[in-house]
RNA sequence: CGGGGCGUAGCGCAGUCCGGUUAGCGUACCUGGUUUGGGACCAGGGGGUCGCAGGUUCGAAUCCUGCCGCCCCGACCA
């Protein structure tokens, strides 16, 4: 069949590929490195920018907008932060075109148009930004500033995978300044808890909340605060990233503001992110072989009528009935109105694009009285009467959210391996995949060792894990609690 | 940047080794008809700078040289 796509078994990688492309989530482009997000693959990720805007304005942010170009000395103001974007850097030098003297209707670089001050495209715009802030603080009453933007940045990458990893990428970060250490620590955690919740209760992807060692922490930051979430592959993901950066941008940009005693101090700051980077996390956790499997709090539309065998006024006005009643609950619904394709084939295209609920509406059912319910999780089908038709398929919904993250959950913490020595590290590493929980005596060495070795990476130290004591499986050092090694993307 | 594969209709491919009329198949598309509860069938039809640029030749998708792009596996990274 055309529309077949490669088993997870057969290919991974070409698998993830495939739903990309055959669901109608992106498409290559003309430039290297980077995407077209196509309507369906964009209607996802409006879904998400949409819920995550709710949680961070309840929490007390504010969007606002700030330049998609870095002025080079600004960029390389925090050192640390510009040597870490270094190397993925795009980099504006001129400014005009013009008419190719030796080639017509072609177009060259004019020499004479060079920028006296090259422009770096954002990697990320903490630069820009606290070379603003800067002006906008004075004091202790201009405090806390919690701003946050959705915007576009770009990191030229070797390798790119579509959503995953693509040079130029849709994010939102947030930039917030505060009078105190323990304010800004308080803030970095409480958006932390907002990506585990998104992720969990939106997304259904369970994520370990923990922070980052000192080699895989942002550059820039004092700490680093991650979700990671595993894929089917065996592979984690890291989902969501905040940052507490101390006092670092505020000594690089020289941000101060006068206490209630009148004495200057330097600002605290956060930073933190999510990226379209989700929409590969959300691909990875739940689809399989038939296509893209999507939670219903992030579907395009959580239901699709089928007329069968096809459109017609009174299938139709049924369809429209259940879909009114349908959505006065909040529930969206597309009703199929193509005459041209057999429902077989719709049945299949909408498997592909993951829509969590399909009702199947014939001749017969106008008969009986009755409607075809299908579920994309488990493939299920049912039919059950015309008139329970809405309060079931409400309940369904809650039930398909709630059985996906079960899954993904169950999937997840059966890959979560206690191991207690390098050898058991490498074998279940190599045979099994996952994470990996063990004891680290928490030296840079010591992690450089392990990823040179086996390629995998502390993925975090979790929050929760409890102290204690063991030994580092490399070192044999003693450590006091265990960190989670994975093979990350 | 290393190793491998590929570039021929919207998509997927054959043809290339061993040069030879109007470049073919599946699918998708258009028209008509019959169908229709899990990817319909029949008939007719449209659609091609064979990745680009040179070269060899009477003649190049096919041989030679250079370039460009894409995919997979690594190195790098969210």
């Amino acid at each position: 069949m055309a529309k077949e796509i490669t088993s997870r078994e057969e290919n991974y990688s070409q698998w993830y590929n495939d739903i990309v492309k055959k669901a109608g989530l992106a498409d290559s482009s003309a430039v290297r490195g980077c995407m077209v997000i196509k309507p369906y693959g964009y209607a996802i990720w409006e879904k998400m920018r949409d819920q995550l805007d709710k949680m961070f304005k309840e929490t007390g942010h504010v969007n606002a907008y700030f330049p998609l170009f870095v002025p080079k000395s600004l960029f390389e103001a925090e050192e640390k932060n510009a040597e870490g974007f270094a190397k993925e850097c795009a980099i504006v030098t001129h400014y005009r075109l013009k008419a190719d003297p030796d080639n017509k209707g072609k177009l060259i670089v004019d020499p004479e148009a060079k920028l006296e001050e090259e422009l770096i495209v954002r990697p990320t715009s903490e630069a820009i930004i606290w070379n603003t802030y800067r002006d906008w603080i004075q004091s202790y009453r201009d405090l806390p500033i919690l701003i946050n933007q959705w915007a576009n940045v770009v990191r030229w990458e070797m390798r790119t995978r579509p959503f995953l990893r693509t040079a130029e990428f849709l994010w939102q970060e947030g930039h917030t300044a505060h009078s105190t250490k323990s304010e800004a620590i308080a803030e970095a955690r409480l958006i932390h808890d907002v990506y585990a919740r998104f992720a969990e209760e939106w997304m259904a992807m369970p994520v370990i909340k923990g922070f980052k060692s000192e080699n895989e922490r942002f550059a820039g930051a004092d700490d680093t605060f991650t979700i990671e979430a595993l894929m089917q592959d065996g592979k984690a993901l890291q989902a969501g990233t905040s940052h507490f950066l101390g006092q670092n941008f505020a000594k690089a940009f020289n941000v101060t503001f006068s206490n209630d005693k009148n004495e200057n101090e330097y600002v605290w700051a956060t930073s933190w992110g999510v990226s379209t980077r989700l929409i590969g996390g959300l691909i990875m956790t739940h689809s399989d072989d038939e296509g893209l499997v999507l939670p219903p709090k992030l579907a395009p539309f959580q239901v699709v009528i089928v007329p069968i065998p096809k459109p017609d006024p009174e299938l139709l006005e049924k369809a429209k009935n259940i879909s009114e009643a349908l959505k006065a609950l909040g529930i969206s619904v597309k009703i199929d109105t193509d005459e041209t394709k057999r429902p077989g084939f719709k049945f299949a295209e909408y498997e592909m694009m993951g829509v969590p609920v399909r009702l199947g509406l014939g001749k017969r059912d106008l008969e009986n009285n009755t409607i075809e319910v299908a579920r994309r999780d488990t493939k299920e089908k049912t039919s059950i009467a015309m008139d329970q038709v809405v309060p079931y398929v409400s309940s369904l919904l809650d039930d398909i959210q709630e059985n996906l993250f079960q899954r993904a959950k169950a999937y997840r913490d059966s890959h979560i391996t206690k191991v207690d020595s390098y050898d058991q590290f490498k074998d279940v590493l190599e045979n099994k995949g996952g994470f990996l929980s063990c004891h680290w005596d928490g030296t840079s060495e010591t992690e450089e060792k392990i990823k040179e070795e086996t390629k995998a990476t502390i993925r975090c130290i979790p929050l929760d894990a409890p102290s204690e004591s063991g030994k580092c499986i490399y070192s044999g050092k003693i450590s006091e609690r265990r960190v989670i090694f994975a093979k990350a993307y």
